[in-house]
DNA sequence: ATCTGTGAAGCACTTCACAGCG
DNA sequence: CGCTGTGAAGTGCTTCACAGAT
């Protein structure tokens, strides 16, 4: 069966609930509790689940663990993945010492650069190569995803290059709208973009203050 | 008219392409044309736009710079918008340290943390206040857009705490799903979310090598 | 009584296809 | 002849509403 892509990416939210959940030693939640912690339908929950299974019981609701465990295989949550970061500016630094991805799994075992005076460094464990030596060292050691945090003029051509090597996956912290062929799958990471919507609709409206919204 | 949500998200990635374009000294473009710069249909761009006016020219396509004047004044982005940090932990001084916002009109004009070693340190032309002190300090000063950077488990009341504020949009970068009521908008940056999803796709096919790419 | 799983209905967004202008 | 703007058709996602399990 075909699953919608929006259902994709509703599932980690969902384990990410499930988790906090099962950690206050809660064992059964039903769809309308769920959806209330989320700001998600009921119905939506349901249906979502039942492209994938029966996972729950009527009456009752889902067991938290189980359903956790079944997100967890759905997702490929139970793995390893490995990842590499291409561009160690003042971002990909950022990138590299951020916390989040290890204990969901996500290990960024490789760091790459183009400027010489980067090149060699030591950050968290891991030595920054040369960008020409990409394809050499991820051909020999493969990596599930790239990282980019290179300049916008770069970036295209980095992606490029990661593919060549084999990623299937991209998180594009760069500011361009990459093309990439079929299968290959890529999200981007901008918070600028992301403000640029929201100001749509705060245009028209005067700043509110404290007391405007009584 | 009500205008679809997710055109109102694109409108921000044509923006940039069209600048893109007027660096680099284009007069005209077609929707042909700019579609396949953004991986976008062109009946689409038309359909996007037709939302909010007859900016083309039948035979001939867009002005660049025409078109980038109305999304500009469409998007609001040619007002200039104050933002508030809270949460100076490793990832606020990454966002404080960010240089991608002030040239698009959005500027940190205050930065909060509830940590006493944190409170009264100078970062980037800012002085660290302390949180308890936020909604005195945003009620004489109001912001647009609130940032919060802190743990998930104080993330809501933070929100909540700005929503209070008059801040009409927030942008996430806490792990969770926080509700906010009607009116004001929210976007999460999460790039774990991102990854997890992914991996749904990646889970079964072998790691690729340059080689099974041929 | 409660809550799931799910066809069917409803809604929202995308794409088509072409009239009409330059 | 090229390209926009746009109703209409098509597609995909969400919500409804209820049969059925506990």
């Amino acid at each position: 069966m075909e699953i919608p892509p929006v259902v994709i990416d509703r599932l980690p939210s969902y384990a990410r609930a499930l988790s906090k959940l099962e950690q206050g030693g809660r064992e059964v939640v039903s769809s309308q509790e769920l959806g209330t912690c989320l700001g998600v339908t009921p119905a939506q929950i349901r249906k979502d689940l039942s492209y994938f299974g029966r996972f729950g019981k009527q009456g009752r609701g889902y067991n938290v663990r189980k359903l956790l465990d079944e997100l967890w295989r759905i997702l490929g949550l139970d793995k390893q993945w490995r990842m590499a970061l291409v561009g160690v500016g003042k971002l990909g630094r950022a990138i590299l010492g951020y916390e989040g991805f290890t204990p969901q799994g996500f290990r960024i075992v490789e760091a790459f650069d183009a400027n010489p005076k980067r090149i060699g460094e030591r950050i968290n464990n891991l030595t920054v190569r040369d960008v020409d030596d990409l394809e050499r060292v991820l051909s020999k050691n493969p990596v599930d995803v790239g990282i980019v945090a290179v300049p916008a003029d770069i970036a295209q051509d980095v992606i490029d290059a990661l593919i060549k090597c084999g990623v299937r996956a991209i998180l594009n912290y760069a500011p361009i709208a990459a093309r990439v062929p079929p299968g290959i799958h890529i999200k981007r990471i901008e918070p600028v973009l992301a403000l640029q919507s929201m100001t749509y609709y705060m245009k028209n409206a005067g700043r509110a203050t404290a007391s405007a919204r009584g």
